[in-house]
This record gives C-alpha cells, sequence and structure tokens, in this order.
DNA sequence: CGCATTATGTTACAATATAACATTACAGTA
DNA sequence: TACTGTAATGTTATATTGTAACATAATGCG
C-alpha cells in the first residue's frame, strides 16, 4: 500500500483513520511476514497510535494497568522492542519516546518534525534529505548504516494560532 | 578562528592538538562573551576531550572523583549544561552522551557520524545538508529551530582494518 | 497429547537525570 | 577593606528511563 508524505497533522483531521489504517497495516504486514501481532503488542501499538504525540514507556505501562493488564517495566520495553525491529513503532531519542511509524513496512529512516508547540510529531520520508546525507557521510569514506533526524521547531498552525493571539 | 571541515579522527592523529585546540578555543570564546569557564567547567570540557567517543555523565562523574573533586552528579550535569548552552559541548541523544563540539563559537546544528566499531564520532557541519533539511521542512510550513542528525556506520579506517584481518 | 519455542509475568536492579536546599566563591561597590 | 547580591558548587534525596534474570504461561507443531 502506497500514499504520498502526509503533512503535518492537522487539528481536525479523522484522526480515527490514522489508527485503523496503522493497526490493519501492522495486522497485514505481521501476517504476510510471519510475525506475531499477539494481543500485548496490538495493545501497546494502539496505545502509541492515541494520538501524533510520542509517548512515554512508563505512560505507556500505566496506561496498560489501567485498562486492566499486569505490566511491568518489561512488559512495555519487550512490546516496544518487537514493534521498533519491525518498523512499526520509532523512538524519538531526543526525548525519550515512542511514537507509531507512518510508513510502516517501507524500508526507510526516520526523519521527524517535532513541534515545540502542540508536541505533535510528523514523520517525513523526503529521499532528497536521504540523498544529501549519504553523500556527505560516503565523502568521508563512512559506510552509513542507518540515521535518525529529529527536527524541532514550530508546525504550520502553531503558527497560525500564535499569530490570532 | 576557521579551519576547514575535520575528516572522522586517524587513528595517528595528534590528539593534543586537538585538546589544546578546544580548550583555548573555549576560554577564548568565553572570555570574548563574558561566561566564566570556572575550573570545574574547565575540567569537565578537558575530561570530554580526552578523545573522540561520547563519554556519559557517570563516566565524568567517576573521572571527576579520581581527579579529587568532590562531585555528584549535579556536579557534571550543570557543567555539562553550562558547556552545552554556550555550544562547546554536544549531546549525542541517541547514546545518552557528551561530545566536544568540533566548531564551537559558530552558530551551528549538529550532524554526527557515529562509527559503530571504534565508537568514535565525527562532527559535520555540511550546509548541503542543513539547506536541504530546511528546505523539506519548510515546504510542510514547519518553521525550524534546532535539528540534530546521528549517523551510525562504519567510519573508513575500520572498513581497512576488517579487511586485513 | 507431549514437546520445543516464544511470549509474558515477576522481582530486583542499573543507568541516567533532576529537585531542593545549603554553602561557598565571586564581582561590584560603599 | 568589608558588605552585598549573584552565580556557582556542594549535598542529599529522589525521579525517570531502561535491563537482567529467572519463573510461568501460551502457542504451534509433530
Ligand atoms: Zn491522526
Ligand atoms: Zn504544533
Ligand atoms: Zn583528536
Ligand atoms: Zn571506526
Amino acid at each position: 500500500m502506497t500514499h504520498n508524505n502526509p503533512p503535518f497533522p492537522s487539528a481536525d483531521h479523522d484522526h480515527k483513520h490514522c489508527v485503523s489504517h496503522a493497526l490493519k497495516n501492522a495486522e497485514a504486514y505481521c501476517q504476510q511476514q510471519g510475525l506475531r501481532l499477539t494481543k500485548l503488542r496490538h495493545q501497546v501499538l494502539e496505545l502509541i497510535w492515541a494520538n501524533h504525540q510520542p509517548v512515554g514507556a512508563y505512560e505507556l505501562l500505566d496506561q496498560l494497568t489501567h485498562e486492566g493488564r499486569k505490566a511491568a517495566p518489561p512488559t512495555v520495553y519487550r512490546a516496544l522492542d518487537f514493534l521498533m525491529e519491525n518498523g512499526l513503532v520509532h523512538r524519538i531519542s531526543s526525548r525519550n519516546a515512542y511514537v507509531g511509524c507512518s510508513h510502516a513496512g517501507h524500508d526507510h529512516t526516520a526523519q521527524f518534525l517535532i513541534c515545540e508547540s502542540c508536541g505533535q510529531v510528523a514523520e517525513l520520508d523526503n529521499a532528497q534529505i536521504g540523498s544529501v546525507i549519504a553523500k556527505g557521510a560516503n565523502q568521508l569514506g563512512f559506510t552509513v548504516a542507518q540515521w535518525t533526524l529529529e527536527i524541532s521547531g514550530t508546525c504550520d498552525q502553531c503558527k497560525h494560532r500564535s499569530q490570532d493571539e
């Protein structure tokens, strides 16, 4: 399944669609790859997709507990490990937090826009950025295995919102 | 003071020169900006520059203690805060570790090459990367405040070294 | 079913970072 | 010089994030 690069999530977008899309996509992908998207992993993935803000592991742990599951830190970290290994979730290392992947199944590296005002995160998959980075590294004889790019700033809506005040 | 983009630090480079350059540069910069590069901060900066590998806060803490200073976590974190605020040190968030800045005084954002084999870090200041990132973000109406790029892989020397075996 | 494998539960702890308040050093000034 | 306000450091305690190690339960398969 292909879809074009999503813009920064707007305040009034149909987020239920984001969630159901992400979950169905994950189910299909795991099915196809012979991966076990267990109830716990599914539950964690759904919690992560509650919104477009990155969520901490211990916050997920609280929510799991409130949903009636017996959970301890390893519970959530193991689920996160599975989801990250299989490209369903990314870690935002500048925030020690986790966010659902918008391009699950595609082979890609992470590029994030993080709005400091509303806390939302958008994931890019800008090929130009990737190629410039690869080129810059290769010029120095460096072989790139992977990379992360975390861009902080202000999203379009928050800019306009602040103008209104 | 200007100098061209340093390559990945070679095994036989004159590292004493790196250290003295970084320290003198920091002293001059703080002098000029009216910042207080106290003994503690100077000491921490020197420890960070012991090599080109990122170092953890608690490792710095141990070394400070061995050097006879009474130190606790806040001691080192406060020094790190000062050094980071003033662009003398960067944090490698994917490793929870800190590394001396190679372009202190210049206004720049961080771009790192991290060798998974030898653990060394090289800091880039590739303008092309910067402009492509800014462009990609701006197209989505996103105003960039700052960003970090952490590239993992294998450096040139480690590649050759592994061929020799 | 019986067995091997994988996933989850459970307990304890490691590693990283900060809050809050006391004390000391410092710079400017009377 | 002593006084004084500010910035820096010391100190104690605790918050936050992440793992190790081993026990139990679920799953898939012959
Ligand atoms: Zn959404
Ligand atoms: Zn925003
Ligand atoms: Zn060096
Ligand atoms: Zn290397």
